[in-house]
RNA sequence: GCCGGGAUGGCGGAAUUGGUAGACGCAAAGGACUCAAAAUCCUUCGACCGCAAGGUCAUGAGAGUUCGAUUCUCUCUCCCGGCACCA
C-alpha cells in the first residue's frame, strides 16, 4: 500500500520547485508557436482573495500549461491594477497611506495565489501604481494630448457627491455612482476629456471579427449606441435664432411641435414675455430633478415658449415647447414631435391639444384619424405615406430616407450620426492616481510636460482626503503645484487632477510583453512578437475596461506603437462564484470563503479540479462545499491507482484512452474544463475497473491531468521515474484506434427505442435491418412501412399507428 | 419597450450539433468491512403502473416540420444580462 496522498507536502515541494527554476518564464525570442494567455489582472482589495476570483487564473493556468505541453511558448504574466478610489478608501479608512496598503494587500494576494500552484511568468510582474509603470500611462495621455484628442472641457459633469469626484458615463449604474450607489449631480468643472467618440465606428465595426462572447458585444454596441439621422434646422419666426432637430425618423409632414430639453441654450433665447414666468418656473422645477426622478414621472409635462417655428414642408408655424423629456445630452438636445407616429411624441400632444396628424398607414389598413395610443404607427413598423405630398405611397421607412436626401438637398438639414457613447471624462478630484502630467501656464496655457521629465511623481502627502469642493487633495501642495513652464519658463503651475482607475488597465497587457523597457512602454520586436493576447480571460468590465483598452489601443495603433488593430483576439467570459446561499460573496454577509481554508483541507489539486468541475466555465454557479469530495475522492483515487501500473497496455483501456486524449485536448482549446474533468473521471473508473493499467497508458493519463492538476501529477511522474522532457508533451491520439469493431445500435419503433442490437460502425443495410427486424419482432404484427438505417446510429423501423402504441398485452 | 443569453432528476450539470435523454459528480437510501465511527468497497437512485418481464409519461408551456426533436420553426411564460423618456 502507498501512503496516503499528503497533498500540503507534496504541493508545498512542487511549488517550491517551480519557482526556484523559474519554470514559466516566457522567451521573447523564440521559434516555436506563442501564446499570450492573459486573466484580467486584480485590483488588490484589502478583503483579500475569495474563491471566486481564482476561477479565471485556473483556466488560464490550465490553457497555458496545455498550451506548453504542445511546445508553445507561452507568456502568462500576472500583475496589479491599484490605483484608483477602492485603495485611497481602504487607506482612509485604515489609517495608513494608500502605497503602503496596497504593498500589503499584494503581498496577501501573492501569498494566496501561491498556493494554488499557477504556472505564472513571475519576472514580469507589474504594478499600475509603479512610477517606472505609470510614466508610461502618462506618456501615453500626452500622445493624446498632441493629437487633440485630449482636452479640456467646461461641460457638466457627473459628480458623485459622496466619492466627491467627477465620474465618466461608464462609472455609473443607470444615474448612481456605480461604487456607491449615490445619485449623481451634474458639475460644471474644468475637465480632462478623451475623444473616445473619435473611435466609436472603429470599435463598432472591428466587433464583428473578434472572437468574443455575443453578449459582450452586444454590451459594446449598446453602449456605442450607434443611429444614424439627420440633424434638421428650423427657422424661429420672427427671430434671428435657430434650432436644431435630431431624428432618425424624419415625418416631417406629421411635425407639429418641437420640444427643447430644460437646460437647453435657446430656451430663455426664444421665450416670450407672456411666457416668461412659467418657462423660468417650470426650467426651475425640471433642475431640482435628478435624471431618476425626471425618468420616473408617469405624465409628460412641458410648457409652451410662446415662440414657433416653420415647419419646411407643411409651410406651418409650429409650436415650440420645453418639457423635461427632451433629454439635454441626448442628440441636440432638441427634438421634433411627430405624434401620430411616435408614442412618446404622441402622450405629449393629446395632453397639450397639439394636432396629430396621420402620414402613415399601417398594416391595419386605417386612415382615420389618430386619436388613442394603439393606432400611433412607430418607426421600424411597416407602412404607406399618405398626406405627405411627394413620398405618397413610399413604403415608411423607404420614404425616411427620401426625406433625408431631399432635406439635405434643400439644405434644411444634414445627415449626421449621433453615438450614445460621450467622450471619456477622464479627471478625477481623487488623490490615489497618476497625476495628469500637463502644465497650466497664464502665457502659454496648458503645456505637456516634457517627456524627458516624465514621470510626473504622485508627490507624498499627509492629508490626501478628498477635498469635496472639485479640488484635487493635490491642489492643497504648494511646493508641488507651482512649477515652471516648460515652454516660457516663467511660474506656472501643476495639473492637480489625476486619472481615473481605468487608465492604467487600459494599456497593461503591453506591458507585459516588455515589462522592464525604460525606452518605450513596449519595443517594437517584442510587441510584433507578443500581439495581440491570444486568450484573454476575465468576468464584468463588459463595457468599461474593454471599451477603453480598445480605445487606446487603437490610437496607439495610430501613432504606431502597436501592430494590430484590436488588443483582445479571443475573450472567454468568466461566470462568477456565488456564495453556498446563492448571494455574492461579500464580507457584508459573512459568506466569504478562502481559498486558503480550501487549499489547506482538500488541496490546490482538488480546488482547481473542482473550480473547473462546477459547470460550464461561463455559468455563474453557487458554491458548494459538499460537491468538493467529489474531486477530492479523486485524487486519492489518482494516487490509489499508482498501484494498479503494470508493463504490459490493458487493451480494454485502449479505446477509452485514445478518445480521452482527444476530448480532453479539444476541451481545454474551447473552456469546456467541466467536461474535460469528468471524461478523467470515467478513464480513473475504467481503470479502476479493469484493476490495471499500463506503464504508457498512465502516462498519458498523467499526462492529461497535469494542467489542471500539476503537483499530484508531477509527483506520480517522478515516482513512475519519467524525466521532464520525457513526459511533459501532450499525448496524441491515434484516430485509427477510434473506431469500435462492434457499436450498440437502438432499434426503434415509430421513434421509440424498443431493443438494441451489436453491429459493426459499418454494417450494411440489409445486415442491419434483418438484425433489427428479428429483435423486435412482436412490434411488427401489423406489418412494416418504412425502415431507416444510419450506420453506427440507429435503425428506426415505421409501424402502422394501431400498432405502435401497445406492447404484448 | 429594444437587444443578447437561458429554462433538462433532490442539486451542479452531460448529450458527438437531428439519432438510445439524464454522462460525470454531489446528496440520499440499503449493504459489506469495523467493538464503533471515519475512510473505503458493493448496490439502488426522473415520475408512474407492475412480483417480474415489460410498459406509459417525461428536457418551462403549446403548436409545427421530421421515420425520429433537449437540439430546427412559430407562439407564449418565467429567469439572468446589456441599453433605455435615445428622439
Amino acid at each position: 500500500m502507498a501512503e496516503k496522498y499528503d497533498h500540503a507536502a507534496i504541493e508545498k515541494k512542487w511549488q517550491e520547485r517551480w519557482e526556484k527554476s523559474n519554470a514559466f518564464a516566457a522567451d521573447d525570442t523564440s521559434a516555436e508557436p506563442k501564446k499570450y494567455v492573459l486573466d484580467m489582472f486584480p485590483y488588490p482589495s484589502g478583503e483579500g482573495l475569495h474563491v471566486g476570483h481564482p476561477k479565471g487564473y485556473i483556466a488560464t493556468d490550465i490553457y497555458s500549461r496545455h498550451m506548453r505541453m504542445k511546445g508553445h511558448n507561452v507568456l502568462h504574466p500576472m500583475g496589479w491594477d491599484a490605483f484608483g478610489l477602492p485603495a485611497e478608501n481602504y487607506a482612509l479608512k485604515n489609517k495608513i497611506h494608500p502605497r503602503v496598503a496596497v504593498e500589503q494587500n499584494i503581498a496577501t494576494f501573492k501569498a494566496q495565489l501561491a498556493h494554488i500552484g499557477f504556472d505564472y511568468d513571475w519576472s514580469r510582474e507589474i504594478n499600475t501604481t509603479d512610477p517606472s509603470y505609470y510614466k508610461w500611462t502618462q506618456w501615453i495621455f500626452l500622445q493624446l494630448f498632441k493629437k487633440g484628442l485630449a482636452f479640456q472641457s467646461n461641460e457638466p459633469i457627473n459628480w458623485c457627491p459622496s466619492c466627491m469626484t467627477g465620474l465618466a458615463n461608464e462609472d455609473l449604474d443607470g444615474a448612481a455612482c456605480e461604487r456607491c450607489g449615490t445619485v449623481v449631480e451634474k458639475k460644471k468643472l474644468p475637465q480632462w476629456v478623451l475623444k473616445i467618440t473619435a473611435y466609436a465606428d472603429r470599435m463598432l465595426a472591428d466587433l464583428d471579427a473578434l472572437q468574443w462572447p455575443e453578449h459582450i458585444k452586444e454590451a459594446q454596441r449598446n453602449w456605442i449606441g450607434r443611429s444614424e439621422g439627420i440633424n434638421i434646422t428650423y427657422e424661429i419666426v420672427d427671430s434671428n435664432e435657430r434650432v436644431v432637430c435630431f431624428t432618425t425618423t424624419p415625418v416631417n409632414f406629421g411635425a407639429t411641435f418641437i420640444v427643447l430639453a430644460p437646460e437647453h441654450p435657446l430656451v430663455f433665447k426664444i421665450t416670450t414675455k407672456d411666457q416668461s414666468a412659467a418657462v423660468v418656473a417650470y426650467v426651475e422645477q425640471a433642475r431640482s430633478k435628478d435624471a431618476i426622478e425626471r425618468a420616473a414621472q408617469k405624465e409628460k409635462t412641458g410648457v409652451f415658449t410662446g415662440a414657433y417655428a416653420l415647419n419646411h414642408v407643411t409651410g406651418k408655424q409650429i409650436p415650440i415647447w420645453v418639457a423635461d423629456f427632451a433629454l439635454a445630452d441626448v442628440g441636440t438636445g432638441a427634438v421634433q414631435g411627430c405624434p401620430g407616429h411616435d408614442m412618446r411624441d404622441f402622450e405629449f400632444a393629446k395632453k397639450y391639444g397639439i394636432a396629430i396628424p396621420r402620414v402613415v398607414v399601417g398594416m391595419d389598413g386605417n386612415t382615420g384619424p389618430i386619436d388613442s395610443p394603439e393606432k400611433v404607427i412607430e418607426k421600424g413598423t411597416p407602412g404607406k405615406m399618405i398626406n405627405s405630398d411627394f413620398l405618397d405611397g413610399l413604403e415608411f421607412s423607404v420614404a425616411m430616407e427620401k426625406t433625408k436626401d431631399y432635406f439635405e438637398s434643400k439644405g434644411w438639414g444634414k445627415k449626421v450620426v449621433n453615438y450614445k457613447l460621450k467622450d471619456w471624462v477622464f479627471s478625477r478630484q481623487r488623490y490615489w492616481g497618476e497625476p495628469i502630467p500637463i502644465v497650466h501656464c497664464p502665457k502659454d496655457g496648458a503645456v505637456a510636460v516634457p517627456e524627458k521629465d516624465l514621470p510626473v511623481l504622485l508627490p507624498e502627502v499627509k492629508s490626501y482626503e478628498p477635498s469635496g469642493t472639485g479640488e484635487s487633495p493635490l491642489a492643497a501642495i504648494t511646493d508641488w503645484v507651482n512649477t515652471t513652464c516648460p515652454m516660457c519658463g516663467g511660474p506656472a503651475k501643476r495639473e492637480t487632477n489625476t486619472m481615473p482607475q481605468w487608465a492604467g488597465s487600459s494599456w497593461y497587457y503591453l506591458r507585459f510583453m516588455d515589462p522592464h523597457n525604460d525606452a518605450a512602454l513596449v519595443g517594437k520586436d517584442k510587441e510584433k512578437y507578443w500581439a495581440p493576447v491570444d486568450v484573454y480571460v476575465g468576468g464584468d468590465h463588459a463595457v468599461r475596461h474593454l471599451i477603453y483598452a480598445r480605445f487606446w489601443h487603437k490610437f496607439l495603433y495610430d501613432i504606431d506603437m502597436v501592430s494590430t488593430i484590436e488588443p483582445f483576439a479571443r475573450l472567454e467570459f468568466l461566470g462568477f462564484i456565488l456564495a453556498e446561499d446563492g448571494r455574492k460573496m461579500s464580507k457584508r454577509y459573512g459568506n466569504v470563503i478562502n481559498p486558503d481554508d480550501v487549499v489547506k483541507q482538500y488541496g490546490a489539486d482538488a480546488f482547481r479540479l473542482y473550480e473547473m468541475f462546477m459547470g460550464p466555465f461561463e455559468n455563474t454557479t453557487a458554491w458548494n462545499t459538499a460537491s468538493i469530495n467529489g474531486v477530492s475522492r479523486f485524487v486519492e483515487r489518482v494516487w490509489r491507482a499508482q498501484e494498479l501500473v503494470q508493463a504490459e497496455d490493458c487493451k480494454a483501456l485502449e479505446r477509452l484512452l485514445e478518445q480521452t486524449v482527444k476530448k480532453i485536448g479539444e476541451d481545454i482549446e474551447a473552456f469546456k474544463f467541466n467536461t474535460a474533468v469528468s471524461q478523467m473521471m470515467i478513464l480513473l473508473n475504467a481503470i479502476e475497473k479493469e484493476k490495471t493499467v499500463g506503464k504508457n497508458q498512465w502516462k498519458k493519463f498523467l499526462q492529461l491531468l497535469t494542467p489542471f492538476a500539476p503537483h499530484i501529477a508531477h509527483e506520480l511522474a517522478e515516482k513512475a521515474g519519467w524525466n521532464r522532457e520525457e513526459w511533459e508533451q501532450w499525448p496524441t491520439h491515434d484516430p485509427a484506434k477510434l473506431a469500435a469493431d462492434v457499436v450498440k445500435i437502438a432499434v426503434q419503433i415509430n421513434g421509440k427505442v424498443r431493443a438494441t442490437i451489436e453491429l459493426a460502425p459499418d454494417a450494411p443495410e440489409a445486415e442491419a435491418l434483418m438484425a433489427a427486424r428479428a429483435a423486435v419482432e412482436k412490434w411488427l404484427a401489423g406489418g412494416e412501412k418504412k425502415a431507416v438505417y444510419v450506420p453506427g446510429k440507429i435503425v428506426n423501423l415505421v409501424v402502422p399507428d394501431a400498432q405502435s402504441g401497445r406492447g404484448a398485452d
